[in-house]
DNA sequence: TCTTCCACTTACCAATAGGTAAGTTCAATA
DNA sequence: TATTGAACTTACCTATTGGTAAGTGGAAGA
């Protein structure tokens, strides 16, 4: 299978996923989607599980990539960290439909045969929280501390991406505007707090 | 039906529902639990629909409760969303399977023929923000900007809860109990820092 | 004693699920 | 030209789903 076709396949696959979650999609309506039938994916990927794991597999590694890729900025590694939440906050609320993938994941993953998250995002988690370490102040934190530290803005981010639909349903459009303002400009003051060297 | 036999229905339903989802339960599986067919059930609720309804009332229903218990302590309201904020950290680390249908609520109600989260959760978050402008310094402070600064904790611990089992496989029950701990401590100094007056 | 009502069951239904088996189509290769 | 192998499709299977219809059994009230 072409690689690009097999990413039109996966890109598909993870908007219905995080959709309707691994239960609520069919191989059917992947399938219909593509412009497949059902047994057309089976007989690439072997089984719906495998499809998903696939799909989880690609957002891992795009995870990874993009952390790194501000993890070696090099020159001031005392903004890194800010620099990297801030635009991990941009993607997403950008693309909501990652987020709600991982979420349904963190929430499924001890139910499904394979704890798919566990290991999936586990590289991904401890390269972050090694980020922390480079910043002014907190190199002697311990690993909880540090880790404790992110997930705090990890949440925020995925927590906040997931509400867009309800907030806006609740708030409508034009309040819901403010609020993701306020909400951007007080996501970035508590970084800051954050980040201050702990005493 | 008497109310403590409903009241034992839902809690059931509930539980089931937070692990698997509203698509992951059949009516079937919650009945077998009580012990009954799932006719019972339909017998009482009429569809399946209405008994996920009931369960979300029912959560709704306890958390203004639970929020206005701690808004109507009159003495120090400076302190009343910090107190409050810590009891339903502890509350929800205590009891995560809430946080996981609420979690799962806000990822699917958008689906759902009723959007449920819309309108049950709507009052609660309301109350909540109104909390806010009773503490010294945000007395001036916009709807959205109480609003955002209030939903930054919330996510906090809803995510951190619904984290749980992932990070306990991740990390282990010792290295995940110093996380924990660093989480609500984190969690704590960054209340303190938020809530500081707004210049 | 007769009736009514309520909690609940058995029997059944059409729709949909994931998956297997056995082709068919067609371009590339020998 | 013959063969192969990948990319599909049609046909089919069993299990499960939410829901309907039609009872059953027993306690309460007239």
């Amino acid at each position: 299978m072409p690689a690009d076709t097999k990413e039109q396949f996966l890109e598909t696959a993870e908007t219905l996923f995080a959709e309707r979650g691994f239960y609520g999609v069919s191989i059917a309506a992947i399938a219909d989607e593509l412009g497949l039938t059902k047994q057309a994916l089976l007989h690439h990927f072997g089984s719906k599980e495998k499809i998903y794991g696939a799909v989880l597999q690609r957002i891992s590694d795009d995870l990874q990539q993009q952390l790194e890729a501000h993890a070696l900025s090099g020159a001031e590694p005392q903004g890194d960290l800010k620099r990297y939440l801030l635009f991990f906050m941009q993607e997403t609320t950008k693309n909501p439909a990652r987020a709600q993938l991982l979420m349904r994941e963190l929430l499924d993953n001890k139910r499904r045969a394979a704890d798919a998250a566990t290991w999936y995002l586990k590289d991904y988690l401890t390269k972050l929280s090694r980020l922390v370490y480079e910043a002014p102040g907190w190199e002697n934190a311990t690993e909880a501390e540090a880790f404790a530290m992110i997930y705090q803005f990890l949440s925020a981010i995925n927590y906040f991406a997931v509400s867009q639909p309800t907030l806006l349903g609740i708030f409508g459009k034009a309040r819901y505007k403010k609020i993701d303002d306020a909400y951007t400009a007080e996501f970035s003051r508590l970084i800051d707090e954050a980040l201050k060297p702990r005493c």
